[in-house]
DNA sequence: CACAAATAAGACAATTTTATCCTAAATAAA
DNA sequence: TTTATTTAGGATAAAATTGTCTTATTTGTG
């Protein structure tokens, strides 16, 4: 469904969110450890999330990455996903024609669309202060157990 | 959402039901240019679904594939997604956890959980029959215009 | 200013997915 | 039985994704 890029790119971005709420910037390399993913890969996709405006990184000593407190609420899983693996979860055609719509549908259009929407609202529904809440009170996980 | 390989393999046993309503066996040739793909790597995916039972083939002259037309009603996508991609598409953790259930959700779980039903609701209950009557009455089409 | 700490960025490598090509095996017809 | 036709399967290649490493660039502190 998602991209190896894009699920690390989720969880780190509720792990920085989380120490942002407590004021405190994080490095890649204790985000790859706390979402268990390649360190150096991690960072280049927290890039992507700087680029897309995300996330803000902060350069030397005492740099790390973190989110401005009061944008938690608003940032929207949606804009995660956007940010790394694009629109193509909601744009694309379900068996890749390059046009397929209402006019010219390809033979699942009208079932995929559902499903699809039903994902879309879930991504642009579901805001990084709840992710970010559900792991500090101990309802969801970051990574498995060891 | 679907892999290349599982796009070209539900487009191909839409041609492919098609034609055996009509008693006619295809080639890859055929079925490649019909669903715009590549033939040899179609091929590849012809087989696989002849060794999942999806499909059917018969060598040498007069050859090609086909599917008994009293299975088609009975054929469901997930049969050829399942057969292609396997079921991690039901199974797997929306954020690529190993370990991800009830007991200790990922952060998207529950929220995931209502789409991926949805998803495999929708392909249990799609038939071959269905969507390859659309494709011959016009509603649906199997690729973009030239 | 110089140094240490941290992200940014580019080159490179490994793996997976997608795609091609060639040969073998099977089958119907002459 | 020979030949033409057609799928099966293995080897190989190309492209995309995932992952690593090394070197800039930025920034706070002594």
């Amino acid at each position: 469904m998602f991209s190896k890029a894009c699920e690390y790119g989720i969880k780190a971005s509720i792990f920085i969110a989380i120490n942002s709420f407590e004021g405190k910037r994080v490095s890649p390399k204790e985000i790859a450890k706390e979402i268990d993913s390649p360190q150096a890969f991690t960072a280049k996709i927290l890039q992507a999330l700087v680029r897309h405006g995300v996330i803000n990184s902060v350069k030397g000593a005492y740099g790390g990455f973190e989110i401005n407190k009061k944008d938690i609420a608003a940032i929207r899983l949606s804009q995660i996903v956007n940010a790394i693996d694009g629109d193509k979860i909601y744009k694309g055609c379900g068996l890749g024609l390059h046009t397929c719509d209402e006019s010219r549908p390809c033979p699942v259009h009208d079932k995929f669309k559902i499903v699809r929407d039903e994902l879309k609202d879930m991504l642009e529904n579901t805001s990084l202060e709840e992710l970010a809440f559900n792991i500090k009170s101990g309802t969801t996980f970051l990574k498995s157990i060891a």
